[in-house]
DNA sequence: AGCTACTCCTGGTAGC
DNA sequence: TGCTACCAGGAGTAGC
């Protein structure tokens, strides 16, 4: 599932061949990608502006627009589970499951379209006016200034949730997903459903450099491919897979300590961890005596 | 605030 | 072989 490592991989591909071109036209082929907007206003939206910039707001691609050199919107794309960039040319036939495209301009022949390609249907492509206001409800970059130890403990503090769902929720912090929350949560020595104000000082620091540390070797290895779906925009799997230490282990032994990973549901996903480097919080279900005191 | 349930989708797979 | 049933899951929303 791409995550902010393999959505930063995939910006980072397709940046050499798009930045600089001119859309010619769209295509849609499934409405529903384009997150509302009917699909003319779209068309017309994207034809004769000038791709500037592509980049990456947490699990997003954007790419930035201007016409006659002044600002013009952008597009703003969520890859979800198996949505997927391709550039590629006019000569090939349209990629299975292609639910956008974008016809350039005849500058570098070879590279004539830039696909949206999504097998589930869950990915978007949206064009916005403003698009710092679609990604305005977003938490901070983990691999940006203001994500810090300090900044991770004060946030913890008040927030009385399990850890896990915390992690994933993009307004709290953006760009994790179920895998690397699940390998953070594994090098901190953290219990998914140990609640936020509950996590100490030195496990909240582990946690800040755990999460650091994974996202920048999995950006290394071009993110992770388990399953037929993600792959980067040349075709080539990721390889972060091969140091997973719990997401899809369950039963396999830990590779810290050789216990069995185990594998529960935190509001409603999949959830791995090791039952001895990631103690139950006392008081849970997991650890709890059959009477609770007081 | 924070929980659960539900929705959106379809390929892959387990079970028969 | 061929069928059905079920599963995975990011994010948005509704209801409590």
């Amino acid at each position: 599932m791409p995550e902010l490592p393999e959505v930063e991989t995939t910006a980072g591909l397709i940046r050499p061949h798009v930045v600089g071109r001119r859309i010619e036209g769209a295509e849609v082929d499934w409405v529903r990608t384009l997150g509302g907007q009917a699909e003319g206003d779209f068309v017309r939206s994207v034809s004769g502006a000038r791709i500037v910039a592509v980049g990456r707001r947490a699990k997003f691609v954007t790419i930035d627009l201007e016409r006659g050199g002044e600002p013009a919107g952008g597009l703003v794309i969520h890859l979800r589970m198996t949505g997927r960039l391709l550039v590629e040319p006019a000569s090939d036939p349209a990629p299975a499951y292609r639910r956008v495209s974008l016809r350039l301009d005849g500058e570098r022949p070879g590279r004539d379209w830039l696909h949206f390609v999504d097998v589930r249907k869950f990915g978007r492509f949206e064009f916005h006016a403003d698009p710092a206001q679609r990604l305005d409800h977003l938490g901070p970059e983990p691999l940006g200034p203001e994500f810090t130890p300090d900044w991770l403990r004060a946030a913890l503090r008040p927030r009385q949730r399990a850890i896990k769902p915390l992690l994933l929720d993009q307004a709290f912090l953006a760009g994790l997903g179920n895998i690397y929350v699940d390998e953070s949560l594994h090098r901190a020595g953290i219990h998914p459903l140990r609640r936020a104000d509950r996590i100490h000082k030195d496990r909240a620091e582990a946690l800040h450099g755990a999460i650091i540390e994974i996202l920048e070797a999995a950006i290394e290895r071009e993110g992770s491919s388990f399953d037929a779906f993600y792959r980067t925009p040349e075709g080539q799997p990721g390889s972060y897979q091969h140091l997973f230490q719990v997401y899809g282990r369950e039963g396999k032994p830990c590779g810290t300590c050789g216990r069995a990973i185990r594998r529960i549901v935190v509001g409603q996903r999949g959830t791995h961890y090791c039952t001895r480097c990631q103690p139950a919080p006392r008081g849970s279900a997991a650890s709890r005596a059959p009477s609770s005191g007081k």
